[in-house]
Order: structure tokens, then sequence, then C-alpha cells
DNA sequence: GTTCTAGAAC
DNA sequence: GTTCTAGAAC
């Protein structure tokens, strides 16, 4: 069936007839789904005029009524002014008066920001401030109150358009759509985007998959479809059709969280493929980019509801804002080609995307190795792939593709359902590596060109096979396939031999068009949705596109979020097989009983998996409990990596760890271990040398673990669970009485320790009047001022030191009433120290005044005593004492660092000339400087960027790793600047004769 | 193909 | 402050 459509006539003739038209458009949606961040991105970059109405504000910034809203909108409509209504608009009868704006020459469009109920809660639990002033833990309620009357918007009730967003793509989407709307421009109206029932799939191959039956829940989209202006309205369609009702269920009753890459598309036929010749073959990306988006557009209408997906590793990929950017213009239906950020070999188990079929940028040799892709693809595909491919071609010639369908025992098919790779080889522009085209782009565009033809036209063919022809054997459909070249009907008969299960199915569409098919889709998407559960927006799948939107689910979790925060793994249900019903009974139950004494105090349920049964079972039970999301949630992430990996500062964290209270044994407890280094194995030998079921122990981090340093994580509390692991000692053999009441005192006991270190933390806001007598008084303002703000554990680290030294005994090495003496955690030379000043408000070199000069001899002496003391160990050493013009860390330092900078956290130019330029500020001189000035003269951060040279020769050197050869052998004399700088044991003079 | 840097993210 | 990694330099 052809799909062409002179749209280009029809949009001409629709422009001339509504030029210039205002458009009204309700936003539909729940709190925080994101409409007025919609709102306020589309009116950043339109050229249209765009007025928001939202009745949160209208009333001179405070919430205002719906007649406010209407006569405001009837004023901007007359100054002809394109409208948005910013307000829930949930349900039919809140949108009757706004679609009444309309007339002959108004338009009123939907767009419906249909996103989880689990995302909006969640973003509303961690916003404050927001216009709307829904905050907090009522949050759930609320919105889960509102999306049940919800009812989707309808064409009949006089929208001439609809855009219905399930994702972020999706969202995306609209934003673009709208965005990129001009003055005088118009948009094709009827429905786009809805996963619709009733939609009338009859597309060429794809009518085999219409739906069975027709429930009439949506009332006569289709036929507004049929008569749709636009090109991709017939597009659409015909995707969404594939998981209809389904889905949509699930949507309202579930609520299936944060997914960027609608779920519903899953089913679809999609191929994932890198850029091709980009990486290694060096091919310029501006014109690569034009190729792809060219010959995208070129197979779309031969796609049919099939998607293609370009991938890329990172956000900051060029060639996908390239080519988004260029897809864009060319209104290409982002729901059958987009581009996704995450690793092609993942995409299903790390992204949630499922794509059947991925491209390799294979190298000529269709070898594996050789880095990128290739070798990604080779490795994750195992042995399997690389006999498959060696089965079907030794080589490849620029230009060309190869498909290979992947064997079951292929990690690739079995782990992210990838049924077929297929090789392409591009052209190469890289003089390094073969066949290098010396910059003949003429050639080169003409080779990526057939490259991407071959690529796309293989996967039709897989496609199409796909598309099962259900009455139909698998011969008979062989011979009436058309098959492009002999390897792939090679291919195709490997295909049908693994995938009968497939050909069952169809049968089933055909031949059982009631309850059958209906329960099998439901399934499906079933599975969909578990896999797609993720907790917080925070672990979603990698799409680009959801930082392109100024997603406010980004930054979900708070920024600001000082408060103390315990991350806990599910206790006993990993290597212990508790059974996890109960498990996550006792941990809401827990939770609930110590939520009253909690205070500001949040409590997280971390696991590393977004499949992570318990975290679903805990995610519901504390829902139905209507349990504050904001002090107690869950979250999905690898506990040792919360704050680096995932921006959520917990500052203590617990290990369900084995009764000997050892590092290793594998699962959380390893890893805990590992992160924290031998640091937090000492400092647990120190507490105790053995649990008991039930029990846990508090291990203060040092902060030289890198727990400490890189997350920000004080305390570790080590739990043990009961054990009903018949292969682990001490196990209860299946006795849940004794093992229950074992595992509610296991949370009992951290969360009690928890509780203890939360109150006696300084950061702790405290509830007025009770005050905690053994601490300094720290001055919380001061933190939350200038310094902080949102800053990284580390650059607090020394001065929470130098205000309670005692805290950290075990890295403090002297400590007086001025001043603090440690090793620096990441020593730039064999011997290297800080001594910090205790005094509060002196956090740099800056600050430092007349009234401190006392403060910076003590600081001085006290390091002059250290090297001294050095020395005496070895003379050979030599000493500096100074400090950085700008220091990366909050509290006055006095660096006392020994000359010979062997070390191996030496490693950059910034590191080097920190100490060795300008920018080392010496501190007899500071001393002088203050005295003399009243204040030190303070180098840029420019001298952090010069040359490599040696302290001792000034010789210039490219690079450290020669740098650090040459300061290893060089002998050369100081320079006479450092006369009276260094220190040093005197050379032997004195005995001299 | 590897080494190294610089910049971003944390 | 470190870590990570893309891209430059070699």
């Amino acid at each position: 069936m052809e799909m062409d459509i002179d749209d280009a006539s029809q949009l001409k003739g629709e422009e001339e007839k509504e030029k210039g038209k205002p458009i009204v458009v309700l936003l539909v949606g729940a709190p925080a789904s994101g409409k007025s961040t919609f709102c306020e991105s589309v009116m950043q970059a339109s050229s249209r005029p765009w007025v928001r109405i939202c009745q949160d504000t209208i009333n001179n910034g405070k919430a205002g009524t719906k007649p406010q809203c209407l006569k405001s909108a009837t004023i901007s409509l007359k100054e002809g002014k394109s409208v948005f209504i910013d307000r829930c608009n949930l349900n039919k009868e809140q949108r009757v008066d706004f679609v009444k704006l309309g007339g002959p020459q108004v338009e009123v469009h939907a767009v419906v920001l249909d996103l989880p109920a689990k995302l909006c809660i969640s973003r509303i639990a961690k916003r404050t401030g927001h216009e709307g002033n829904l905050q907090g833990g009522k949050a759930a309620a609320v919105v889960n109150r509102m999306l049940q009357t919800k009812e989707l918007p309808k064409l009949s009730e006089g929208f001439s358009r609809i855009m219905f967003c399930q994702g972020e793509t999706d969202v995306q989407t609209a934003l673009n759509t709208y965005t990129a709307l001009g003055p005088s421009d118009t948009l094709p109206h009827g429905c786009f985007g809805q996963k619709d029932p009733n939609a009338k799939t009859q597309l060429g191959i794809m009518k085999f998959l219409k739906r069975p039956h027709e429930t009439n829940s949506q009332d006569s989209t289709c036929s507004q479809f049929t008569d749709g202006k636009g090109p991709c309205s017939k597009a659409q369609e015909t995707v969404s059709s594939l998981s209809g009702t389904a889905s949509q269920k699930i949507k309202v009753s579930e609520d299936p969280a944060v997914n960027s890459i609608s779920q519903n598309d899953n089913d679809v036929p999609t191929l994932a493929f890198p850029s091709i010749s980009t990486a290694d073959f060096r091919f310029d990306l501006e014109k690569a980019s034009n190729i792809i988006v060219e010959k995208v557009e070129q197979f779309m209408d031969k796609l049919g509801n099939t998607r293609l997906v370009l991938v890329d590793l990172t956000q900051r990929s060029k060639i996908l804002s390239l080519v988004r950017a260029k897809a864009a213009q060319k209104n290409m239906d982002s729901k059958r080609f987009f581009t996704f950020v995450g690793d092609i070999t993942q995409l299903h188990s790390k992204g949630g995307l499922h794509c059947d079929v991925i491209a390799n940028a294979a190298n000529w040799r269709l070898k594996p190795g050789g880095g990128g892709v290739n070798a990604a693809i080779f490795d994750a595909g195992g042995p399997a792939l690389e006999s498959a491919t060696k089965n079907l071609a030794k080589s490849l010639l620029p230009g060309n593709a190869l498909v290979v369908p992947l064997p079951s025992t292929s990690p690739l098919y079995s782990r992210e359902k990838v049924t077929h790779v297929i090789h392409v080889l591009g052209p190469n522009m890289n003089p390094h590596r073969p066949n290098c085209l010396d910059n003949d782009y003429i050639k080169g565009c003409k080779i990526l060109e057939d490259a991407y033809s071959s690529l796309f036209e293989g996967f039709l063919s897989i496609a199409k096979t796909k598309v099962k022809f259900p009455n139909r054997s698998s011969q008979g459909t062989q011979s009436e396939l058309s098959v492009p070249d002999n390897k792939t009907e090679g291919i195709l008969r490997n295909h049908f031999s693994h995938s009968e299960q497939e050909t069952e199915n169809c049968k089933n569409y055909e031949s059982d068009r009631s309850k059958k098919c209906t329960k099998s889709e439901n399934a499906v998407v079933v599975v969909g949705c578990k896999e797609q559960d993720l907790v917080s927006p925070l672990s979603g799948a990698a799409s680009d596109e959801t930082k392109a939107g100024e997603n406010p689910a980004a930054g979900s979790i708070s920024q600001h979020d000082d408060v103390p925060t315990l991350a806990f793994p599910s206790i006993s249900t990993a290597g212990f097989q508790f059974d996890l019903e109960k498990a996550s009974t006792i941990i809401v139950d827990k939770v609930e009983e110590f939520m009253d004494k909690l205070g500001n105090a949040r409590l997280v349920l971390v696991d590393l998996s977004n499949r992570s049964e318990i975290l679903s079972l805990v995610r519901a039970k504390a829902a139905q409990k209507n349990i504050d999301s904001k002090r107690f949630f869950t979250y999905v992430g690898d506990i040792t990596r919360l704050y680096s990996e995932g921006g959520l500062r917990c500052n203590v964290i617990a290990n369900a760890t084995n009764w000997r209270l050892k590092a290793g044994g594998g699962g959380v407890n390893s890893a805990i271990f590992d992160a924290g280094g031998p640091d937090l194995e000492a400092m647990t030998k120190n507490q105790a040398s053995s649990l008991l079921p039930g029990e846990a122990v508090v291990v203060p981090l040092p902060s030289t673990s890198p727990l400490y340093t890189r997350e920000g994580v004080t305390h570790v509390i080590h739990v043990l669970g009961p054990n009903m692991n018949p292969e682990r000692p001490n196990c209860l053999d299946g006795d849940y009485i004794k093992g229950c009441k074992i595992l509610q005192d296991a949370y009992s006991s951290l969360f009690e320790k928890f509780l203890s270190i939360a109150n006696t933390q300084v950061k702790i806001p405290k509830i007025s009047g009770k005050s905690i007598p053994s601490e300094p008084s720290l001055p919380e303002e001061k933190i939350k001022g200038t310094l902080t703000k949102s800053w990284s554990p580390w650059v607090q680290a020394l001065y929470k030191i130098a205000m309670q030294p005692e805290k950290y005994k075990n890295e403090v090495l002297e400590a007086s009433d001025d001043v603090v003496v440690l090793n620096d955690m990441y020593p730039k030379a064999k011997k290297h120290l800080l001594v910090l000043a205790r005094f509060e408000g002196l956090d740099c070199l800056a600050d430092a005044r007349k009234e401190h000069i006392q403060t910076l001899k003590t600081l001085h002496a006290v390091g002059l005593k250290w090297a001294e003391k050095f020395l005496h160990e070895d003379a050979s050493l030599v000493f500096r004492l100074g400090y950085h013009s700008v220091p990366s860390m909050r509290q006055l330092h006095l660096h006392v660092i020994s000359q010979d900078f062997e070390s191996k956290h030496l490693k950059n130019k910034k590191h080097w000339n920190s100490f060795n330029t300008d920018f080392f500020r010496d501190s007899l001189d500071v001393i002088e400087e203050v005295n003399d000035m009243g204040k030190a003269i303070l180098e840029d951060e420019k001298l952090l960027s010069l040359e490599l040279r040696c302290h001792r020769c000034r010789s210039v050197h490219p690079n450290m790793p020669r740098l650090k050869s040459h300061i290893s052998n060089c002998q050369a004399p100081f320079p006479a600047a450092l006369n009276g700088r260094l220190v040093l044991v005197q050379s032997n003079s004195a005995s001299d004769p």
C-alpha cells in the first residue's frame, strides 16, 4: 500500500486559508507533568507570539479562577497572540469553556502530558516553591485522585488537533512541533501520538496486526485520522496500533514509572544503528549527519511501522545533535526515527529500549576488536556472533552491509532480545586506517550513502519477515518474499529457523482474534512495564531527549539535600534468600514505625536493578500506606556511588554484611567494603569482630575513605539479617517466624543507629530549643551561604576536620587549639601535609588579614616543625611551605610538601603548576605581605595552565609523563628565587674542611 | 593504535 | 579535589 500523500500541496492550501490564526493550546496533565516547562520552553524559542495563562499565578502571582483565565485568554487572542492554557484540564468539563474560545479565527489544540503518575509524584515531592504549591507527601494522594477522574481529550470536544505525550520522547516531539511553529504556520489537524486501540491499521504489511476487537473507548479519532492533513498522522497511527488497550489500562492502574521511550512501541521492529564512519573513520560529522537524515527520510515510507534509532554513547555526541536538529527541521516523525544515548549493546537491559536489530560499524575483515562499536558489539555478541558472521562472509566492501541472524546462544539475543546484527562498512577518512579515501568526500559521501542504503534495506528485509504472514508456512513465506540478495536469503532462512515461536504467535493473531490475542498482548506489555518500572527519574533510560527538554525530572532528587539520609539495601533478600513478599512488608512496617522519629531525615531503599522485585513491592506497599515519599523512597543505583553517579547524597549507608564483618562474599557487602577501602575494614574491626543476626553496628568512616571523599558518606552501618539460604551459615531452615522477628530487629537496629547519627550530625537544622551541648556550634548559615550552596562534600572536608578534629582521630596527626595537621589525602610528593587553621571564617588565603597574622605564623611554625621531623627521617628531602592562591577546599590550609614530587597522585598540569608557579605562595612571603600590606598577593588561576617547567632546571616538558620522568633525575640546584624558602638539611658545609 | 590532555561531571 | 572520557596529539 502506498503511503505517499501529497502533503506539500495540502499544507500550502491550508496555510493560505488560515494564515495568522492564533491558537489556543490546552495543556492537559497532572501537576508536575511538565506543563509549565513545556510552555516556557516553547515560548523561549518560538517566533510566534505566545502568552501562557497559568491559573496558579494569574491572580498577581497567586492562584486565580477559571473565569480569570478565560478573560485573559480572550484578550490575548484578540491581540493576535496564541495562548497556552496552563492548568490541569484533566477532564472534559474543565476543558469545555476553553474549547469555546475557538472559532473560525481561532484553533484549539490540546497537548496531553500523559506521563506516569509516579513521575509526577516524585517531581512534586522533590520540588519546592513551585507556583502550584502542591508539595510534600500529600502529592501522591492528590495526583492519584486527580488522575482517577482523568478523561483524555477527544477531537469531538472541539479540538482541531491533539498531541498525546506518554513519554519524554513524545514530549520532545510536541515541543519541537510547537517551537517550530512560526507566526503564520499551521499544524495538521487530528490526533497524534495516541496509543489508540481503535486506530485502524491498514497499511501494507501491518494489516495483520490489526486489533481484533473494537471496544469503542474513544470516539472517532480514527476517522479523523484519515482526514488528517499531515503525513505523520498516518504513520503514527500505524506505530501506535501495536500495543493499544493493554498499555493504557496498565497506565491508569499501575502507573508505570519514568520512561522516556514509550514502551508501547517496544514491540515494533526496531533498528538501532551507530553513526557509520564518523568515529574511527573520521568522516566529517556535518556531511555524515546530512546523509543519515536524507537516507532515513528516503526509507521512511518503506518502513511501515518499524523504527530507526541512531545511537551514540554520550549525551554530548555531536552527531546525535546534528542529526536531531536536521530531522526536526525536516519534521521527521520522531516516533519512527529518533536518537538515543546509550550503549548499543545494552539498549534493552540498560536503556529499556527494545531493538531487535542492531547495526555494527564493522571493519572490512569483519573481525572483532579495534575498539569502538565494533569491539563492543562483538564482545557483547560473544563467540556465537563471531562464528555466525564468519559463516556468512569473510570480508565486507565499503558501502555494503551484511545481515547476520544472531544465534539464540548469543548474550545479545538472550539479554537484549536482539535477533540480528547488521555489519556495515562505511568509507574511511582516517589515513591511519586501511583504504583511506584521502579526503575525497565525493567518493566518501557516495559510499556512506550506499552503506546506509544497504543497512536500511537489510533491516527492511528482516522486518518484513518479522511481520509474520500468519497463515503461511515459513517456506511459503520465503518464496514470496522479495529477497535482496543471496546473502540475505540464507539469512532469512536462518531467521525462520529460530523464530518458530513468533510464527506461532502470528497464527494466533490470524486465527484467534478474541481473547487469546488480547491476553498475550497484555502479557507482553506487563513485562515491559515491570522492566521500565524505574523508581525515580534519576535512573531513567538515558535518552538524550530527556535533557533536551529541560526536563524537571532530572533534578527531581533535590540538589539542596543536606538532609541526613540513610541509604540501605534490602536486608537478607539477596544472598540470604529471604522471602521478598515478607521482607517488603517488614521494610514498610519498620519505616512507618520510625517515620515519626525521623525529623527531616530520609530513608532510601536502594537496589541495583530497575527490575528489582523488592523495590517494586516496597514501593507499592509504601504507596498504599501513603508514606511520605519525600522521606522514604526507593532508588535504583549502586549504593557505593549514589552521589557520584546518581547525585543522591546519603551521609549514611547500610551494608548487608556477614556475621564476621568481613569483606568479600559478593553482593552489597563486597561492593561496600571495596568502595570503603582498607580504612573501612580497619574501622570496622575496631568496632566489632562479629555481628549477630538482627544486630547493626555503626562504623564512622575515616575521611581518607573513598566513600567519604567521593560520596560524602560519613558512616557505614553494618547490618546482619536472618539467613534463609541453606548454603550459608546459620540458616533458619524456612522458619519464618524466627526469620521475620530477626529481620524486624535488624531494621530496628539499623534505623535506630541511623537516628543516633542523624541526631548528632551537625547538619540537622536544629529544632528550636533542642541544642546538642557536646557539639561546637557550627555556623550553619556560613555553610549554607558563601561556600556551600550545593557544593560537593569534599569542599567541606577540611573545614569539618578543622572544626571537629576529635571526630577524625584516624587521620589527624596533630591537633591544638590553633591548628590541625594531617596528611594530604592525595599527596603530590613523598611527603605532603596540610596544616589547617582552626580559625572560623578563614576559608582561604584571600581572607587572611592582619588579625590573622598570628594564625599564619602558627601555621608556619607547625609546618616547619613537621618538615624538620621528616628531615630527621630522610635528610635528602627538601620542603616548601606555602598556600594555593585559590584553593579548592574550604578552610585555610598550609601545604608542607617535599620537592621530589614523586607521587602517583601528581597527574596533571594543574597539579604541577599549583605547586611550581607563583600560584603557590610561600608561607614566609605571605606572612610578610599580610604584615606589610594587610593582605597576601594572590595569583591568577591562569598560571595553572602554563607550560610544564622543571622546578629545578626550569626546562620545559611536553607532558606530564615526560616531566615526571625528567624530575626524577634532575639534579640541578634549585633556582635562586627559592632561596630562603626551602626547608632542607643544610649541606654539610659545616663539616667541610 | 596508543597516549595524553582538557573539560565536564560529580 | 577526583574521575571519566572524547578528542587531540603522537
